[in-house]
DNA sequence: GGAATGGGTATTGCATACAAGATTTCACGA
DNA sequence: TCGTGAAATCTTGTATGCAATACCCATTCC
């Protein structure tokens, strides 16, 4: 479900009724309210009492305070981490940098915004603080969500390019690193279209078949 | 049991059984699991896998974690909302701090740490995004578990009365909020013992049977 | 013709039963 | 005496059944 909500299969506002779901994935409903809960807790669906799930139905205005807080929080990563990585670290990035940019050339844009978020998740888990991880853990499912409903699918790769030069300021010193972050983060926000493209209308059955065995 | 853990009931390390839970609270262990999800959520319990749920036990290592994201994420709200403070907005804050050193000059230091909480929180909700208060939501339960471990309760009002300093720094500048609010939470921290005091020998037993029905 | 109301259906919330895994206990042997 | 192993017990994980609530549609009244 997670990924199929990822990956804008299951669009926002889709009713995830529990009866279904327990059928589609051959589970009991128990395991399947489990599910419903932790991604709601994920900000990926919303739950109310009596009425059941739904794919929760990004704003523009979650949009802006997502990115806000997500600017607090990794300007501060990023001021701590700036010039003080190590060799291993740093190998590591290039490498999650490429792996992204051979996804965005290929086409695959759900593996290339799952590999941001990666690159994001990696710098939060370095700065020392696993809390500043479990923030991140939190905004990074719905930035993807936000980037899948509010940007068109023509545009190849708008992410990545840009994180070679993150990683440059990294190499330097806190500030720069923290001054890059920001711009970064900016950049990816204001490539938000201010309004959702009309969705293509979904078949909406069998959404989720795909995804029972668990394998990509 | 929420209050019972942060009222330090429930102590640290304390195993909590589905099956007693659900007798002493008359439910079934199916609501018992959902609270204890919840709970470990808010980080207040711990669960394994196949081995049930206990009450975390906080580490020092834990305190200079979260206070380290207190300062990150609340310096930022002072810094927004200092010297904009609405005379409305000011005068609740006056009564809370009122009611803090009141109920902590009767001694109820479980209130006055609630209290305290309370204060943060809605300065954090003023500050415009509601991911801050998320974020105060999940850290707040543990740092007043972490008071409630690593204070003795013999020091009455250790808080309180830095919090009119805190509000008049609030009244000045964004700067000058931000930096009184990280004083204030380094003053917090450094307040805990560096080891926790022996716990007192509890029964153990009936531990919840006080909050029942729900009321204080 | 439109709004309100009532019954039927669908869906969630809770309780219980069964299965799977972990823990404890006790016997046995080194 | 201590360690090992296996059975018994306890505890959690999952499935299913029933009750409560919300939703939908037809009927009725204004």
């Amino acid at each position: 479900m997670y990924r199929a909500i990822l990956e804008h299969r299951a669009v926002p506002g889709m009713r995830l009724r529990e009866e279904e779901l327990a059928a589609e994935f051959e589970v009991s409903r128990t395991v399947v309210r489990q599910a419903l809960q932790r991604l709601a807790q994920d900000g990926l669906v919303s739950l109310q009492h009596n009425r059941g799930a739904q794919v929760v139905v990004p704003t523009r205005e979650l949009a802006a305070q997502v990115f806000d807080a997500r600017r607090v929080v990794e300007c501060e990563v990023a001021r701590r981490l700036g010039g003080r990585l190590s060799p291993a670290q740093r190998h590591q990035l290039h490498t999650l940098v490429l792996q992204e940019a051979e996804a965005a050339s290929r086409g695959d844009r759900a593996a290339a915004i799952g590999l941001s978020g990666r690159l994001h998740r990696t710098l939060a888990l370095w700065a020392g603080n696993p809390i500043f991880v479990r923030v991140m853990d939190e905004l990074l499912p719905t930035t993807t969500l936000l980037m899948a409903m509010y940007t068109t699918g023509s545009r190849p790769a708008c992410v990545s390019h840009r994180h070679s030069e993150l990683l440059d300021a990294f190499e330097r010193s806190g500030p720069a690193a923290a001054a890059e972050m920001k711009r970064h983060l900016n950049e990816i926000e204001r490539s938000l279209l201010p309004q959702p493209p009309p969705p293509a209308a979904r078949p909406a059955r069998d959404v989720f078949a795909a995804y029972r065995a668990g394998l990509p």
